[in-house]
DNA sequence: TCCCACTAACCTGTATGATAGGTTTAGCGT
DNA sequence: ACGCTAAACCTATCATACAGGTTAGTGGGA
């Protein structure tokens, strides 16, 4: 009786995996769009022959995927498309270390400079505006780390706007997210004030390039731009390798 | 009466949510690893203070979200980072048209060209071979592109496994699997033998930088790479608009 | 002594039914 | 015509039960 297992296990998809595909593909069919609404739960576990529990763990399912946004009361809507699926797994692979902050700025270094040369293609007026206008700010925080940090990802967005590229957007946004999470604090401690006139003169420079519409002048200065916070995270990297974890002194006296 | 729904909103969070939260906590606390075991939904259910059905249903959104392997018989098993995430939500972008193919392939330069480049940096002797292996079967397949896209998408793997960096692996790889299925049936059938011969061309100049460790020169030929396949899906956009909804597996009753 | 088959304990998959509480809508009253 | 309320609908959660998969221990046979 065991032996057909083999089998089976091919035939062995369980409900609520089966239901997750069925609703997915009713999605699909009718090509619902973010804000509609399914059916409720009843009416699906009707239509689909199974019971409510399984409808209810194939929604979550799909809810943790993105899809979906569950609500006492409503029915299930429709999400759009935003960061957070991709923020979710940042998190994670960071959590696990199955990824080094190295290897997310790598990643964010090739967004970033794809990022800022479309926008050199495709800033309008109303980008160039904005972007001038977070650079002031900038100007006016220049030594306070934490606003700095805050306006910075904030005009990373900006620029990311004005490249007209939608999934680029969602990268840059989630990229800065688990990046100030694993290391922004320790890493920026260690900067003097000559450092951070530097970092902001880059910043500038950017805004220029991007102005100028010359976007091999622009990806040139953001690869310098974010190789050079590469360089300022393997400083901290050699003193301070994980405040967070166990106080546990090691004997490299 | 409206005003209170902002002071609800902070309330009202559900029991699965808090659950969901409950568990990611346990498993970052405890720090475990791929493949380690959470407790059994019972124990969960006890020790949280809430009923088996939302354990089940928070551990439902955590698998949806990647996080967890759920099989019947066994206890929740911690997953591997995987490129699934990734992939399910470029699925979902394109499905949506949130997203157009060609922001897809501007992400794609900007990772494929971080990739090559640091494979140029990077890569050892054994990338190098199996780089090689792989250009060899493209040679014998060139005119079939069936054959010749499946070998491309793995020369394109082997180059991002010489970057070692495991994160733009899981890029390469869901962006291969998302364009695949959006554009690629439409987007070669209009290639004559010299565009292939062209491009198998550059698939040789791209290894050879990499072999020669000159990563600028890597970088400039993967950007007319992936810029050819641009002007290609440029070309095919017009015509072929959306062969889209395929109406493929909708096979379960 | 060693190996294998079998069973018992544990676990997830799924269904049913019930109740509480949030949302929406239609109807009623002014 | 407008506002309010109540009914209808829906999700959230719980308790319970049983079927079927997995694993480990146990006992018997070679």
């Amino acid at each position: 009786m065991q032996q057909d297992g083999a089998l089976r296990k091919i035939a062995k998809i369980t409900l609520v995996e089966q239901t997750v595909d069925r609703v997915q593909s009713y999605v699909l069919s009718r090509q619902l769009q973010p804000g509609d609404t399914l059916p409720s739960e009843m009416r699906l576990a009707e239509t689909l022959g199974v019971s409510r529990p399984v409808v209810r763990e194939a929604l979550r399912t799909l809810a943790g995927r993105g899809m979906l946004t569950i609500a006492n009361g409503r029915n299930a809507i429709i999400s759009p498309v935003t960061a957070t699926a991709l923020v979710h797994f940042f998190e994670r692979a960071t959590q696990l270390n199955a990824v080094t902050v190295r290897e997310l700025l790598e990643v964010r270094r090739g967004i970033e400079i794809q990022s800022i040369s479309l926008a050199a293609q495709r800033r309008t007026d109303d980008h160039i505006a904005k972007m001038n206008a977070i650079l002031i700010g900038m100007s006016d925080v220049r030594y306070d780390l934490q606003l700095y940090s805050e306006l910075d990802a904030q005009l990373h967005l900006q620029i990311a706007a004005a490249s007209q590229n939608q999934m680029i957007y969602y990268f840059v946004e989630s990229l800065g997210d688990a990046l100030r999470q694993v290391s922004l604090a320790g890493l920026q401690h260690r900067r003097n004030r000559a450092e951070l006139d530097e970092v902001h003169d880059i910043h500038c420079q950017l805004v220029q390039a991007v102005i100028a519409q010359n976007s091999a002048l622009a990806e040139t200065t953001m690869a310098l731009h974010v190789e050079s916070a590469m360089v300022a995270l393997r400083r901290t990297g050699e003193s301070a390798i994980m405040t967070g974890t166990s106080a546990d002194t090691t004997t490299s006296v």
